[in-house]
DNA sequence: CTGAAAGCGCTTACAG
DNA sequence: CTGAAAGCGCTTACAG
């Protein structure tokens, strides 16, 4: 199968392997190994030789067993395929890295059922702490994490007043609403919202059709097409003004949709923003670079990621106190741009 | 620190603690979690019912050291970012999501070293399999891997002519030596490529520049921003227009510079393909929907996590069997839009 | 600074 | 269909 040539002989090495061939106990080669202890320079320095000369890997699932610490951080997330989140994965991986904690992904692809028995799934590993993208809304995942109460836990995006644990995140609604205010207070009075089935997107809804109630304005036409891509925000965006003409004010739920949303208007030479404005939520790079540039929410989606490792370092002992409380809202920003 | 009224009083409960309960023996009831032997129905009932009542969850890495299988497939890859990238990790996740593997990220952040430390430390948890983002080139975690030859590793998005065990790709040099063609038979005679440091977009340009001299064209001029944003590709179209103001053909290692090549090129009034042709590579939304779209190279990066997936799978007895050798070209191909 | 003993929580290999 | 014994390869808790 492989070049056997370049095989060892036998089995894999173990500790005790090490210890024998420098001469010493497979306790203090696990000392040694872990840099914890005095261990003497000589026979550190014999140690290290013979895990060279063996090429000797410490197996991290006995070392995980006996220690009751995986060194694992499991991070739950929709899609692993949207950049938004991406960017809070590597938020939390930076964290992780400086920890030396390594990362279990889970990518329930936006699906309930897949969510709740990765959880299980995720916890089976024992992992030093757990991070997911959006909150926990399901029960029975909500008891189990609660049962493993040795696992701090930290949900993002998403603020919810009773987390299972820990939270950073920001105020969809608020998100919402604030981005209705902007509209209204542009002049418009006719607005849609597109958005998908997850919860943020429609925390960010109740939070547009609030503040435009409250301003007056008519409740928001919707459309919520099946996936988040550049054309859907297109053919939403067509299906929209089909539906009423007159419309002066579309919020994406998503920067990639309102790209869309863009690009259809400059198609059929709609002027954006003289007829319709425009808004999308990310701040991606792709939105700023387009001309009308596009007004946007600017979302913490590495922040979240990275504070989120952070809360847990400070929880393992591992990095800095604390220095708020268990629940921390990162906010969000409206960055008016051309579109709008 | 968490609600304790919630929490069970005593410690996680173990397998043996449900066989109790459930009247019979540990053994019996790893068999019955498994699914593996047979166990009567009523036996199975009681476990069933004490598990739930005890909200056990197995402990993984006591399974993983017991049975010598982890049940973790770990994926390398340059960072998790990039949303091409991410794009194979969606591929290897749903192939291992179909065998009940957990996957463990290992991101190097574009880093030889954090690489090679990430090999030995993933190799440390024992994983069923391990899946790279590029090749190994590093003698020392060549080494390594082959040293542990029960661990299949795949390497995909490059193909060398000797993979530490398998590799699923396309030749990259052949990508850039077919851009290049296209670009001479449309007339091009004055090209330059945008690159990267990272040896794929090394291989795309040597390709680029031998079939460029096969066609008697001149070499091309190059830029290697440090990061592949869309502002990267314009500030490299910029400099190489100040550089080679005659330049007519431009290929970027990636669709995201390329968008910003595109960009730059509408800011500034220059006609594409008119004076400039635009490829690049990844075949990434974007670049379909913009006006000129542009000319891509498409790449079969969903399907290159996929496959490797399988060939794990493969040869772990919980696939299909192999339909081909150890070394897979999966290929490229060229997409001819409107801005070549 | 070093080590012998016990144990982490499962599964393998036997046996019935 | 079921179970007692041994062991997977480390680290903890003691002791010196």
């Amino acid at each position: 199968m492989r070049d056997e040539t370049a095989a060892k002989p036998g089995r894999k090495p173990r500790i005790e392997d090490v210890a024998a061939l420098a001469g010493t106990s497979p306790m203090t080669v696990s000392r040694a190994l872990r840099g914890e202890g005095r261990v003497s320079p000589e026979t550190l320095a014999r140690i290290h030789a013979a895990v060279e000369a063996l090429g000797y890997v410490p197996n991290l699932s006995a070392s995980s067993l006996a220690s009751r610490r995986s060194g694992i951080l499991a991070v739950l997330v929709p899609t692993i395929g949207n950049s938004v989140f991406s960017e809070t994965v590597r938020g939390v991986a930076d964290a992780a890295e400086a920890a030396g904690l390594h990362l279990l992904i889970g990518d329930y692809a936006y699906s309930d059922d897949k969510r709740r028995q990765l959880v299980r799934a995720l916890v089976g590993r024992r992992p030093d702490a757990l991070v997911l993208v959006g909150a926990v809304q399901d029960e029975a995942a909500r008891t189990l994490l609660r049962q493993h109460d040795d696992i701090p836990v930290v949900e993002t995006w998403e603020l919810s007043d009773d987390p299972v644990d820990m939270a950073v995140g920001f105020s969809n609604f608020s998100a919402g609403a604030e981005v209705a205010r902007h509209l209204v207070g542009g002049g418009r009075r006719r607005c849609a919202f597109v958005g998908s089935a997850e919860s943020r997107a429609a925390a960010r809804l109740a939070g547009f059709t609030a503040a435009l109630a409250e301003a007056g304005a008519a409740p928001p036409e919707t459309e919520t097409p099946a996936d988040l891509s550049i054309e859907a925000g297109r053919v939403s965006l067509d299906r929209l003004l089909a539906r009423a003409p007159d419309l002066d004010g579309v919020f994406f739920a998503t920067d990639v949709m309102a790209v869309g949303g863009l690009l259809e208007c400059q198609r059929r030479s709609i002027d954006v923003p003289g007829r319709i404005a425009i808004v999308g939520l990310g701040d991606l790079e792709i939105g700023r670079q387009l001309r009308p540039a596009l007004t946007t929410v600017r979302i913490p989606a590495y922040e979240m990621g990275r504070r989120a490792g952070e809360l847990i370092l400070a929880r393992l002992g591992k990095g800095a106190p604390p220095r708020e409380g268990r629940i921390i809202d990162l906010g969000f920003s409206l960055v008016r741009r051309q579109s709008s």
